[in-house]
RNA sequence: GCUGCUGUAGCUCAGUGGUAGAGCGCACCCUUGGUAAGGGUGAGGUCGGGAGUUCAAUCCUCCCCAGCAGCACCA
């Protein structure tokens, strides 16, 4: 490829070279190679990056033309310029508000703006209007670049403090893009469409309106933040609306509240009242982890859940997280000394006592200590959220001493572990992400290489890819992060493994090695589920509340069709119970239609129906949930088919 | 914790400056009905808490508390 100071030479996405002069933008390029794709062009990937068509190309080149096509280039182009045009649309109604930033995020845009009275919902509706006034405008968007002093003054001029604070930020080799749509100006670094015009008028909707900290920094002021979605077209934009009607409902707090499962009230903030129903999922689910743990090697250990501050003190906990701790005083009329103790915020403390407890020896190695740690945290107050951010949970807590060349084994048997119980559970997607050494950290280089190496080694061991997270382990050591993402396509970090090697040494654990010398344990925490809470709460809306039947809280409802069934009912709810089904009998005084309806709403996977055909032939009519069609099924069968659904994966093992 | 919105019967919600309503649920009665709501009668509320304005406050104002959305936080 060729290349001389006035023409360089482009190659198009078809493989054909040709020869420009230097400077040309992508515009001309689409022009150039067809008229009916300079009509419908809106951008171009340069090189691998996303340019609009005014900006120039200065070298040789790869360079592919999107049209409205393109739908990861067309949506981030509409987003971005929705939002520009948000802006212009707030500062033509509202001329004294200050403008912020406004990027693209998923499914649509946010923009941050600086004013004395908050934005009303009625306020969108205004805003809204103006935005479609711009897009039929059709206004032209323009793009120059500036130096930073004339941007600097000229934002000084027009009295927008943010945008200079944004420029200063700017590291000074970088092109300032300014861009208009219409006369309304922006900093921003593109690329943007060819009019406002181009931006769907009847695709978009602005959601909400909240505070939002610039630059994210609580400490900094608060600026009033706009939500928006945008779609390449109103069909869309509708299946979006829609799918957010769908997500409501499988809301964990609905959920629970319809399948009686749970509550939450004044007096403990932040804690859950399990009812009987979510308390066998509870207990279901905590019985199966103690299982698998037990045939991981897993001493399971339980410690006390108010311990003297000396020990959170010596742990390093007190000084960082004394805010968030409950603390327990001790009423002094009767108690000797005026100790100050706190609810136990996480398990690994006293973990390090019971391996305290007694020499150790390498050959007690690796030792994997669990506990279904009780555990409370003083949670910022608008940080709670149902059952998925609690104050007072239950972690599936765990901790394995090791020596430091058992990590790597260690860990890809936990790796193994995790998605054996993900897969149980119905997670198959999920991913593993390595953070790595921060640049605030203890302990030397050698030693990170070592500890990042076994990590990602044992990924591999196990079989899975990570991603990388450089600089985002912490200061105690590297860590792996799990992350599953359920039926609607949400992520939830619930698996954890961490390497430490500061704890052991700050509570004093040691054990002694084949040198005869005494040396420090590595520490792994290690938690798969992460808290009963949350994981419950994700279950429900991975499931919208159709747990899979080993799951459910009331497995089988026997429904009664005339009360002279009874005595059959009772019979079967007996037998059911005796097989380990959780089963209950509805001998109310109501038609079998209202008993199903109630016990489908209520997500019960199966009813039997049982009237006086069943009584005489001793069978069931079995119904699924989401089922039409019910279906006759022997008595002894009908146990027998239960009895096995109900049990746990784990149990069906072998 | 910050910004905004909300708080009325067990649940979901309507409503008014003169101390309240619906549907579901619940209780009782009739009904024994074959796979997503049979009929009737009835009970049930200090209108989140406190102060203020007013002859009078569930409604207006202020302060708390809690919930929701977002931000910040999450050992």
């Amino acid at each position: 490829m060729a290349r001389d100071d006035k023409s360089i030479t482009l190659t198009l996405p078809d493989g054909n070279q040709r020869s420009y002069a230097s400077g040309i933008t992508p515009g001309e390029v689409a022009a150039d190679i067809s008229t009916s794709l300079a009509k419908k062009a809106i951008s171009a990937t340069v090189d691998g990056q996303h340019f609009d068509l005014q900006w120039p190309v200065m070298a040789d080149a790869e360079i592919a033309i999107h049209t409205m096509k393109d739908r990861a280039q067309a949506e981030e182009l509409i987003r971005h310029d929705a939002a520009h045009i948000m802006a212009r649309a707030v500062q033509e109604i509202w001329p004294d508000v200050r403008v912020t930033i406004g990027p693209v995020i998923e499914n649509g845009w946010y923009y941050d703006f600086d004013r004395e009275a908050p934005f009303t919902p009625e306020d969108l509706g205004a805003i809204e209007k103006k935005m479609k006034e711009i897009m039929n405008l059709r206004d032209p968007v323009r793009t120059e670049v500036w130096e930073r002093d004339r941007a600097i003054a000229y934002y000084e001029e027009r009295g927008e403090p943010f945008k200079v604070e944004l420029i200063e930020a700017i590291p000074g080799d970088e092109p300032l893009r300014m861009y208009w749509h219409g006369d309304w100006q922006d900093l921003c670094r593109g690329p943007h469409l060819q009019h406002t015009g181009q931006v769907p008028a009847d695709g978009f909707k602005l959601m909400s309106v909240a505070g939002a900290y610039w630059r994210g920094d609580s400490s900094r002021q608060q600026l009033q933040r706009i939500y928006g979605v945008g779609f390449l077209n109103r069909d869309e934009l509708k299946a979006h609306l829609t799918f957010l009607e769908e997500a409501e409902k499988r809301d964990h707090r609905r959920l629970g509240k319809e399948m009686d499962l749970f509550h939450i009230q004044e007096e403990a903030r932040g804690q859950v009242f399990w009812h009987p129903n979510g308390w066998a999922i509870y207990t279901t689910l905590l019985d199966y982890m103690r299982r698998m743990q037990a045939r991981d090697g897993y001493k399971e250990v339980n410690t006390p859940e108010i311990v003297d501050r000396s020990l959170w003190e010596a742990s390093g906990h007190w000084d960082k997280y004394q805010e968030n701790m409950f603390l327990v005083e001790v009423d002094e009329e009767h108690a000797q000394t005026k100790a100050v103790n706190a609810l136990k915020p996480m398990n690994c403390p006293g973990h390090v006592q019971v391996f305290n407890w007694g020499l150790k020896s390498y050959r007690d190695l690796p030792l994997r200590i669990a506990e279904f740690g009780s555990c409370h945290r003083y949670e910022p107050s608008g940080a709670l959220h149902g059952i998925m951010r609690v104050r007072g949970f239950t972690q599936d807590d765990g901790h394995i001493f090791c020596a430091m060349d058992q990590i790597e084994s260690e860990t890809a048997k936990f790796i193994a572990f995790l998605a054996k119980v993900y897969g149980d559970l119905g997670f198959t997607d999920w991913t593993i992400k390595l953070s790595t050494r921060p640049e605030k950290r203890i302990g030397s280089d050698e030693t990170w290489d070592v500890l990042e190496t076994a990590l990602g080694e044992a990924c591999r061991a196990a079989g899975y890819d990570f991603e990388l997270l450089p600089g985002e382990g912490a200061f105690y050591g590297p860590k792996l992060e799990f992350t599953l993402t359920d039926a609607i396509g949400r992520n939830w970090q619930c698996g954890t493994l961490q390497v430490d090697t500061n704890m052991p040494e700050r509570l004093g654990a040691s054990y002694i090695a084949a040198d005869g010398e005494k040396h420090t344990p590595v520490m792994l925490h290690r938690a798969c589920l992460g808290s009963f809470e949350r994981f419950i709460g994700i279950l429900i809306e991975e499931h919208a509340g159709k747990l899979p039947f080993w799951l459910a809280p009331r497995q089988v409802v026997v429904a009664a069709i005339v009360s002279d069934a009874d005595d059959y009912v009772h019979e079967m709810v007996a037998a059911l119970r005796a097989a380990g089904v959780r089963a209950e009998a509805d001998v109310r005084n109501e038609k079998i239609n209202y008993k199903v309806r109630e016990h489908s709403v209520g997500k019960v996977p199966v009813i039997l129906a049982l009237g006086m055909r069943e009584v005489e032939e001793r069978t069931a009519s079995l119904r699924r949930l989401g089922e039409k069609q019910s279906r006759v099924v022997g008595f002894d069968e009908v146990i027998a088919e239960l009895s096995q659904e109900a049990t746990p994966p784990d149990l069906l093992d072998g």
